[in-house]
DNA sequence: AATTGAGTTCAAATAGATTTGAACAAAGAG
DNA sequence: CTCTTTGTTCAAATCTATTTGAACTCAATT
């Protein structure tokens, strides 16, 4: 084993608190806080963790550690390490800010806005097939204002990220 | 009654379907669903609105229609309108992105930074309090790089806000 | 080919958040 | 002063999302 091996059964007061630390950040991006763990802990190691290791030092399942790093991977704030000590995989966190956001951009932002104007469209649609309602002007408005912001998020996000860079 | 009202105990399809479109966006920025229905029918109705009439047209309880209310209002997302047609209030939206923007950052998005600085104070303290730890020069970095994510933060969400002023 | 170890999957259990509804407060009307 | 209307509060019920754990797959090892 390693000299740098912290794989006893518990976080440290340090460690734990690294923890909630990410729980309370992961919590406002609407990810489970299982995910906060999991990256917290990997955050705060010097060596990459293993599938087990987050299973014993954070006391969780396996199908939660393995369904959080699915996510992670996805999100890509989480990779691979080269260290392939037998067949298992060790990982390691990707802390770039830029990439993180990125990824979350990509992941979860992205799909619920296209999404929204695929809706929208169909909105847009229904007021035009309207009769001769009175409303069907205003409704058109407030339409028109919905593009605009999506628009808007679509202009700001690449600009975010961008910002983020360094 | 005014002949503008639509005041029956449904919606119409357009407007269950502009509701969907709002619940969804609500849920991207973890706030309940009921909320992004009150707003949604706000937004989309020509005439304001009383809590009332969100009972009756939304079919949700006169709790849940007097706390997303008031969360919307704290928000800074409705306002009272002009109204006053007896006592009852009637309630129209902040259509402005901008304001949107602003008031669910400084409601929902500022609080969390601090109190997420602060943690990060006592984590540095807690670093700077270890023994001779061969890893706290590691967790000094980490923590570094975790204000850094901060300020960050703090300069964008200002800019983000100027970019949606339009 | 059988065994072992690593990781995934998913139905059921649990935890957490939202919604309800009944009791309550406040304020105008009679 | 009392009744009615409007709106709020909060504990209990409901609903949703997360977590668990046992069964399973896949691959390496014997």
């Amino acid at each position: 084993m390693a000299d740098g091996d912290r794989s006893g059964e518990t976080l440290s007061d340090f460690e734990s608190q690294v923890n909630e630390f990410f729980c309370d950040g992961v919590k406002i991006l609407g990810l489970p806080k299982s995910i906060g763990e999991i990256y917290g802990l990997l955050f705060i190691s010097p060596d990459p963790i293993s599938l087990d290791d987050l299973v014993c030092r954070l006391g969780i399942s396996k199908g939660s550690a393995s369904q959080g790093l699915r996510t992670l991977r996805e999100l890509g704030a989480v990779r691979e390490a080269e260290v392939t000590s037998g067949r298992r995989v060790y990982y390691e966190p990707d802390v770039e800010l830029k990439r993180l956001v990125g990824g979350f951009i990509k992941e979860q932002v992205r799909p619920h806005l296209s999404s929204g104007e695929e809706k929208l469209d169909s909105l847009k649609k229904m007021v035009g097939d309207m009769p001769g309602d009175v409303r069907s002007d205003f409704y058109a408005g407030r339409l028109e204002r919905l593009s605009r912001w999506s628009s808007r998020a679509k202009v700001v996000l690449p600009l975010l990220q961008k910002f983020l860079g360094s």
